[in-house]
DNA sequence: TAGCCAGGGTCACCATTCGTGACCAGGCAC
DNA sequence: GTGCCTGGTCACGAATGGTGACCCTGGCTA
């Protein structure tokens, strides 16, 4: 892809792949919402559960699994009575902060304008 | 969310759903794929076919019938033998090219360190 | 003492989606 | 006539997403 210096030039043969497997992991839903939730510092897992509206325990147990793989947030396990585990960013989490935010303020200035096209869509679908 | 003004407030409760459904839009791997190639200017169907490798024929068309409804992208078909399409970028899909390239940028840039963080994962999994 | 809750998971099971390969139309070259 | 090119669609199996129930252990209440 070669992005990075204005203009891309055309290298996706093998980057592509690798890439679009990365941004995978960052593109479903639930990791991004994780990803911004610690932004703010660590939480627990049923906080992160209640912050996440909508998530249920199992997704929210995969997408921490998978970010923890990744190298993107630590899982520390205290082992009370009822058991706690803390999540948070590590370095490397953190600076996938910043592109992600920016998707995420992207996705809430233009949010009218794509409700509005797809009403547009649903009105051009009908009527034909 | 109030993302913005630097930190985050709490203001999850409504915005947040809304925005994960647009986020999961541009989430999906081959939408941004898509974006990215469309960057470059207009291209046709089988040419995003070629540039996207792995993108099956029947993908291709839901990730662009999907960009299309949302308003990202335009479609344009010449009614030729053999049939021709156009798509491109609208106003507003170039504008989330920007938020998008950095993403894929942050992929390029950290990928090795991902890699290395899995292979440690998948080490500590194997030798538990 | 019986119930019930919290916290962090896992498991079985369904629904949706992903992805592959086949097929289509219509004219053109061989 | 056979096959190819383009931009699709359709039927079908595979994978993934998501839901509700259950587990464990201790403390609190009734």
């Amino acid at each position: 892809m070669s992005l990075g210096n204005g203009k891309m030039t055309r290298r996706y043969d093998d980057d592509c792949v690798a890439t679009r497997e990365i941004l995978s992991l960052v593109g479903d839903k639930w990791s991004v919402m994780v990803i911004v939730n610690l932004g703010e510092g660590t939480m627990r897992f049923s906080d992160l559960k209640r912050a996440i509206e909508g998530i249920s325990q199992r997704m929210l147990t995969l997408t921490l699994r998978g970010l923890e793989r990744d190298g993107l947030v630590t899982r520390t396990v205290f082992p009370t009575i009822p058991p706690r585990v803390d999540y948070a960013l590590t370095r490397l989490g953190q600076t996938l902060l910043e592109p992600v935010t920016g998707l995420a303020v992207w996705a809430q200035r233009h949010r009218p304008e794509i409700q509005r096209a797809r009403e547009a869509f649903q009105r051009a679908a009908t009527s034909k």
